[in-house]
DNA sequence: AGGTAGGACTTTTTT
DNA sequence: AGTCCTACCT
């Protein structure tokens, strides 16, 4: 007889949850695969699924389950502990406490490769560099190799990180990769490899692994059968969930620890890929069944309990024009009048104050701000609407687009924190040296290869000759390094000692320095947060605020506030009312995205997450004139747009069309009263005189 | 070393 | 349409 907490899925959804579940202890069950539609309970099921197994007898501890971002990860153990105390009475905390191997795919291959850095010749002290810190090694090596003084010109740092990240995560050989994504760059193919290379050893002399390296590397050390066995038998079962958004890379890693399967369960929607640009690709999906034989067992789980049927109907219509399909339609029986909206408008203002009205009138009938959203192709596309939102004292927090961390001041604490850390990380101490007046790229150059030489860099410096012309301020540097690297203040006060070394540069080099140090408090209060300086940075690193709100500092969440975020990040959550912005071409699909059919595909497919949101409400806002940037404020060069080419003629009786703002009788008759009352201003003018 | 001016080129989405 | 990069000047 099964368990009641089953009772509630549907059939489908408890075979998902059940499957290689019921065999004797000794035996896990073969590879699956879970198709799972916007809205079908995806979250719910595998929550279930990993639940059923602890409940089952699995130790948590023996769980490795990968998601798509951290934020996900915590929801799903969240969801996990839930289930298992409506089972297991209150003592379950205990056990789902230790579901300690939830995380992103990066996310655990750091804590991985900290724990076999012996084995496979890491550095245990290493430091990540997020794409920016990648980018500027990638440039000081550019320089090095002497490819910034080519007559044409080489491929800027962001180009060539670009590519190299697309050659790793793809595992596609770099001639194809620029064949395929960056063909005007292919003739600098020999120079690219030796960059590549050089990138690489800098890399490794200095103690530091980027993104792709957490993959790679963990990539690599599977790849030796032994520590591959030894690895894989750490975990009885391993689940990932959005598996249509891993790239070949992951799919490697996880088939070197599972090679025939056993206990591995993956779940995604292939018609929910959007993530190709960071070389995702949906053939992992579609593969993943043939990869195994006896091959997976496939679950489809295709009813949607998220959406009305007319938003449903109209999201449907827009996925049944893709090139190719793979997952049948969904369905609903949440019955509704009301069809999605299409809403043309003048201008972005209108858009804005359009959304601001629908959004107020929602909150007056019950809907709370944080059950609404407005989605949008990218981060810039909101700044009308956020001015709108900010006069109009309407609170909101947006997700995507520019973090916290990208700020200067937020960059030079960190760097200093990393460079205590590891003294090797070029980068870190490149930026920091240069922050010291009197001292330019050429001494901090010529001491940061000083300090290379040593075999304890940061002891050595004190001992080094210090740039000509930096005074003072060059001992009180040294002296702050120390005090960091002896741990004297102990963590996290440490932030205070760095910051009482940074705090006089920020006030003679930014104008609106008090601002800035409103940051560096936040970043102290976030640091408080975490064990050590080396566990906050490489969590920080790996999972940055994403959010940024109109007010300083996140609201609390007790307040209510509304929701404005990038498509991308509004991935696997769900509002009851959706907005979707610049629902016109060159910006859905954007002008970017339409070069080749496979972006255009997945640009189509993003609209269809947006759209796949919504619960009870769907607004599509399409602004016909949008003025184009880089004039004065009062220029009016403007360029008219017309609906999504994902929308076209045959799918507009999904829509309820209409055009905003509605003129009233009243109003319009009016104005045209006002047009046609004609007074001869001259003729009184004359008048006063006679 | 540091500031400025001019020029080439990419431009989105994120772990 | 900016951003970033380089080269030149002080």
């Amino acid at each position: 007889m099964g368990a009641a907490y089953l009772e509630k899925l549907n059939p489908e959804q408890r075979l998902a949850v059940e499957y290689g579940t019921d065999l004797l202890p000794s035996t896990i069950g073969g590879p699956l695969l879970v198709i799972a539609g916007a809205g079908s309970g995806k979250t719910n099921t595998l929550a279930h699924r990993v639940a059923h197994l602890i409940v089952k007898g699995t130790d948590p501890g023996r769980i490795l389950l990968m998601t798509f971002s951290r934020r996900a990860a915590s929801e799903m153990a969240r969801r996990v502990e839930r289930i298992c105390t409506q089972v297991l009475g209150a003592n379950a905390g205990v056990l789902t406490d230790a579901l300690a191997w939830a995380g992103t795919f990066h996310g655990i291959g750091a804590r991985l490769l900290r724990d076999y850095a012996e084995q496979i010749g890491l550095n245990p002290d290493f430091t990540i560099h997020d794409r920016e810190d990648s980018a500027d090694l990638m440039n000081l090596v550019r320089h090095e190799l002497g490819f910034s003084k080519t007559e044409s010109r080489f491929p800027t740092k962001g180009t060539c990180l670009a590519i190299y990240s697309r050659v790793v995560n793809s595992e596609v050989p770099l001639a194809e990769v620029l064949q395929a994504f960056f063909p005007w760059v292919a003739g600098w193919e020999k120079q690219l490899r030796e960059l590549f290379a050089a990138y690489v050893e800098a890399k490794q002399l200095q103690y530091v692994l980027d993104y792709d390296d957490l993959l790679l590397y963990w990539a690599q050390t599977v790849g030796d059968p032994m520590l591959a066995e030894d690895m894989g038998c750490r975990w009885d079962h391993v689940l990932v969930d959005e598996y249509q958004d891993t790239n070949r890379l992951q799919a490697s890693i996880l088939l070197a620890l599972r090679p025939a399967g056993v206990g591995l369960t993956v779940v995604g929607d292939d018609a929910q890929s959007i993530y190709s640009f960071r070389a995702a690709t949906v053939r992992n999906i579609l593969d993943f069944p043939a990869t195994f034989t006896p091959q997976a067992s496939i679950v489809t789980l295709d009813r949607n309990y998220r959406s009305t049927q007319p938003i449903l109907a109209a999201a449907n219509g827009v996925i049944d024009l893709a090139r190719e399909r793979f997952t049948k339609n969904l369905w609903s029986e949440r019955e509704s009048a009301e069809r999605p909206r299409m809403v043309t408008v003048k201008d972005e203002a209108d858009q804005a104050r359009y959304i601001v009205e629908q959004v107020l009138e929602n909150r007056e009938t019950g809907t709370l701000l944080k059950q609404q959203a407005v989605l949008f192709r990218t981060s810039h596309h909101s700044g009308p609407l956020e001015v709108e939102l900010t006069r109009r004292n309407i609170p909101f927090v947006k997700f995507g687009g520019l973090k916290f961390l990208d700020s200067a001041h937020v960059k030079d604490m960190l760097a200093l924190l990393r460079f205590a850390q590891n003294p090797r990380d070029r980068v870190a101490g490149f930026r920091l040296m240069q922050i010291i007046p009197g001292v330019g790229p050429t001494s901090a150059r010529r001491v940061l290869d000083e300090m290379a030489e040593q075999p304890d860099p940061l002891g050595a410096l004190a001992q080094i000759a210090p740039p000509p012309r930096a005074g003072n301020d060059w001992s009180a540097f040294v002296n702050a390094l120390n005090d960091l690297k002896r741990g004297t203040t102990g963590w996290p006060a440490e932030l205070e000692r760095a910051r009482a070394w940074y705090e006089p540069h920020l006030d003679r080099i930014h104008e609106d320095a008090e601002i800035r140090k409103t940051d560096l408090l936040q970043l102290e209060q976030i640091a408080a947060g975490y064990a050590s300086r080396e566990r906050f940075l490489t969590e920080l690193t790996l999972d940055p605020p994403d959010a940024t709100s109109d007010q300083s500092g996140v609201p609390l969440l007790d307040e209510d506030y509304l929701i404005l975020s990038t498509i991308h990040s509004a991935k696997g959550l769900e509002w009851k009312s959706v907005f979707i912005l610049n629902a016109v071409d060159g910006c859905i699909p954007s002008d970017l995205g339409a070069g080749t059919t496979a972006e255009l595909e997945e640009e189509r497919r993003l609209l269809y997450v947006a759209m796949t949101r919504a619960k009870d409400s769907l607004h599509l806002i399409l602004p016909q004139r949008f003025f184009t940037h880089g004039q004065n404020s009062l220029g009016d060069r403007h360029v008219y747009a017309s609906r999504t080419r994902f929308i076209p003629a045959t799918l507009l009786q999904y829509f309820e069309n209409r055009p905003w703002p509605v003129h009233n009788r009243d109003q319009e008759a009016r104005a045209k009263d006002v047009r046609s009352q004609r007074v001869d201003v001259a003729a009184k003018m004359r008048a006063m005189w006679r």
